[in-house]
DNA sequence: TTTAATGT
């Protein structure tokens, strides 16, 4: 009894990666839960346990009909920070904040190859779309963001996924998006500290960016703290009091580096460096409630924000 | 250059 409720549980959730093998092969079903890899045609492939909603990939996709690689598992590769409504796209992966309507993270995978020039690849053509994968209580539409003063800021950059037009495309769903100031700091801090993840693919061979909103509490006349945000549209988006960037970097010899930025939402002056915003890993962890690149081994990381560790 | 909204 407890096992096929347990069955029914993990193909439900395994959708894409595991539900395949559970298909062929439900007696090994422990194996899967255990974490261990598995073996499916004479290949051994590396499990899943509990992860949810592929929302790209059907229950039937044989998994290595998958492009022939494992692009989820590349780009989350040192861990998830939480695993709730997670959904991935063909070149990022993230977790949906419904009450919010906005991202609690996204993560990217880059590489020189993803941000290349490519005459092939126009933003221009891209729209802002809702994302008809999630509920229509939780989900965002463009009328939210309409004259309400902000943009339509992108958590997984544009600029990072240029390998194809649909990989860009697919940064444009409203899923991917937050409120965000648009002069000074969209169009100009953040963005800022977007061409600076890029520039890392110049030392680092990969680089992994988990980026997101905060809601940081604020001390008010009476004394007391609270936690004040505003929400936009009739479907109530949440304007972000802050975002963040955690960032690691892989170097040729395999050794980690990591950074981590936190930026008010609000404008901020031109010249401020964006070294200016760098905190400890764990502030961002406090305030966001998850726990980032949890898989990296503390003997490979070399350096955070830039000192030894 | 990349980031977007707004006005025609």
């Amino acid at each position: 009894m407890i096992r096929n409720r347990l069955l029914h549980l993990a193909q439900l959730s395994a959708i894409g990666l595991t539900g395949y093998y559970f298909g062929q092969n439900k007696d090994k079903l422990c194996d899967v839960l255990s974490g261990d890899s598995v073996v499916v045609d004479g290949k051994r492939i590396k499990s899943m346990p509990g992860l949810p909603v592929f929302g790209t990939v059907s229950a039937a996709t044989p998994y290595m009909e998958m492009g022939g690689k494992d692009r989820v598992s590349q780009i989350m590769k040192y861990g998830f920070p939480s695993l709730d409504n997670v959904r991935s796209y063909d070149d990022f992966v993230l977790s949906y904040d419904r009450r919010n309507k906005v991202p609690n993270w996204v993560f990217e995978h880059i590489t020189k190859d993803h941000i290349a020039k490519n005459d092939q690849v126009d933003r221009s053509k891209c729209d802002f779309k809702p994302d008809e994968s999630i509920h229509p209580f939780f989900r965002s539409q463009n009328t939210d963001y309409k004259g309400s003063g902000f943009d339509r800021g992108h958590m997984a950059a544009a600029g990072n996924h240029r390998l194809t037009q649909k990989h860009v495309e697919q940064t444009f769903f409203l899923t991917n998006m937050a409120p965000q100031v648009g002069e000074g700091f969209n169009r100009h801090a953040w963005n800022t500290l977007e061409k600076h993840v890029r520039k890392l693919t110049k030392v680092y061979n990969n680089v992994y960016c988990c980026t997101g909103p905060l809601y940081l509490p604020r001390r008010e006349a009476d004394g007391k703290s609270y936690v004040r945000y505003q929400v936009i549209g009739a479907n109530t988006v949440a304007v972000p009091t802050h975002f963040y960037k955690v960032v690691v970097g892989e170097a040729p010899d395999g050794t980690l580096d990591m950074e981590a930025y936190v930026m008010p939402n609000q404008k901020i002056p031109d010249e401020t460096p964006v070294s200016s915003f760098m905190v400890p890993p764990e502030t961002v962890e406090r305030a966001a409630g998850l726990l980032f690149f949890d898989k990296v081994h503390r003997s490979k990381l070399n350096r955070i924000n830039g000192k030894k560790v």
